[in-house]
DNA sequence: TTGTAAGCGTTATCAC
DNA sequence: GTGATAACGCTTACAA
């Protein structure tokens, strides 16, 4: 591997000459220039990209933290965050967490050895004090709304959608209604939002059985339908937390002879417009543009992005 | 920034020996063990990530060039290689194109300045030649088959199930048949894989105009049901490249009134369940992992993987 | 305009 | 068991 010191030695200058001309910094005066490119050229030498980082003391890469990567809340967060990051010449490292507490602090471990100049979770188990601690080694970033001022975050602002939801649903005389998420109450923000609206809208509180979470799959939402078909009282309408699972219910309920309550999906996907699905569209791409504008400006602010609620036909 | 020199000074020991309990390698007597770990919790030290990397001379990380990062092939190519790169301990980067040679050389030169230890093409516009001189610097893998055995590769055996799809539509009694694709014929071994498996079935050339390529979102795909709907003579069936690419098609007859051909997708998605659409799958998320295999283990092997189509109900 | 030399922070070899 | 020291390659004051 041949290396700066050997296009120096070869080119009969020293290596900061050799680096100005790598980098097209400072003066340089074009004869030198000429020789010094001469030997690169021969010698077929490019610089060592780590050894780049090392000397800069960053590296231009952000990690994003994903629980799963097969749900779309992921995948148009990743993408948002992929269009931002490109522009300023990021790259973007997929870490997979699968909700392990231990795996995610092994990447707040990596940030902290600087593997990363941010780091941004699109979801976490961890809990948020964990996560402030680790501030202090390298920019964090988060994709929900915690009320935790102290760490940046981008997130979608659900609440509104949500109300407007369950007001669609009271006026279509829907008084059951069941509510698909994908992690229990107590741990997960949006599944609360969700929780809230409905009492905002209908004056009490949701009963817990109406209430099924460990959703994220289309398969999840056939077991979710299998549960609310043999549930007491019916339901009359069912909030999923997504098209593609409202599907899934909807599979569930076909496949027992059951005509389907009234759905409503979320992500606003393909699956959704294929039967003129409502849904909601949280405009994750924004969402995640936004999370990696804050890593890279290192701001310490808390940003919304308003969901929109989407009644067929659109 | 607390270095290991810092822990070597004050610990009173080498360097080495902070090296040696930093990784737990080698011997180390209890007592010097335990006397420098003291320090390193005292000047809460880590070892810096980037500097190991240039020590060691490998980063364990894999680039994947990505064209669009919206478009399920993707996505579920990557889930798969995320899932591979994870086991052995490796980070995916990923690296978008949008086909744009400059970009596609730039990722390959970053291999070349050993920014990864590996790279991943889930397509490309660049000539394959191109792809086959960079080997040098670095492992490459492609994600078709192209019959070029320099390049390892990691694909969809797409051929055999385009030729059952085939064979359904004409058992059908179709005769004009549409097909969708993503880029045109002479730059993609998917489109000649489709149009191939029909001259294969019916026995002669698919006409040109029958071919609607550019297609990659369910918007084109309602550009291409507007393209087909004047057609004439009018297609009995069209073969799309994508589930959701087919709700848009759907989306376009049903629009102007009138009822949409037979349609096919592909990618096995949740909109295709929604309508209960045949489809082809073909196991994207295996293709990843096997890519990722490819280049974790260095092997120039050509490994396909077979698609499946699904004539709904499945 | 060019060169010297001190970082950046590890790992690995080899001697003791 | 432990320690020197040479890599790993590059950037960047500072000097000339």
């Amino acid at each position: 591997m041949t290396n700066i010191r050997d296009i120096a030695r070869i080119s009969g200058y020293s290596v900061s000459m050799v680096s100005r001309v790598i980098n097209r910094k400072n003066y340089v005066s074009p004869a030198t220039q000429l020789a010094i490119q001469k030997v690169i050229d021969q010698l077929d030498y490019v610089p060592n990209a780590v050894a780049r980082d090392l000397s800069r003391g960053r590296t231009q890469n952000v990690g994003v933290v994903l629980p799963h990567s097969d749900h779309p809340y992921f995948t148009q967060l990743v993408h948002g965050i992929m269009r931002a990051a490109f522009k300023e010449n990021y790259h973007v490292v997929l870490l997979p967490s699968m909700y392990d507490a231990n795996i995610e602090r092994r990447y707040l471990e990596d940030l902290r050895q600087k593997a990363y100049d941010a780091l941004i979770f699109t979801s976490h188990g961890l809990p948020l004090s964990e996560l402030v601690h680790y501030q202090q080694y390298g920019t964090i970033v988060i994709c929900e709304n915690s009320h935790e001022t102290q760490l940046p975050a981008a997130y979608a602002e659900r609440q509104a959608s949500y109300v407007q939801v369950f007001q669609h649903l009271q006026e279509r005389g829907a008084s059951q209604i069941g509510v698909l998420a994908s992690r229990p109450l107590e741990v997960s923000a949006t599944t609360q939002a969700m929780v809230q609206a409905y009492t905002t809208v209908f004056g009490h509180e949701l009963s817990a059985a109406n209430i099924f979470t460990g959703v994220t799959t289309p398969q999840d939402g056939q077991r979710a339908g299998d549960y609310f078909i043999q549930l007491q009282p019916t339901v009359d309408a069912i909030l999923t937390n997504g098209d593609d699972i409202a599907i899934g219910v909807r599979q569930a309920y076909q496949r027992a002879g059951v005509t389907p309550p009234y759905l409503v999906g979320q992500e606003h996907q393909m699956s959704g417009e294929a039967i003129n699905l409502p849904t909601i569209d949280h405009h994750f791409g924004e969402v995640g543009a936004q999370a990696f504008q804050l890593a890279f400006s290192e701001q310490l602010r808390q940003v919304g992005i308003a969901s929109h609620f989407l009644l067929s036909p659109r």
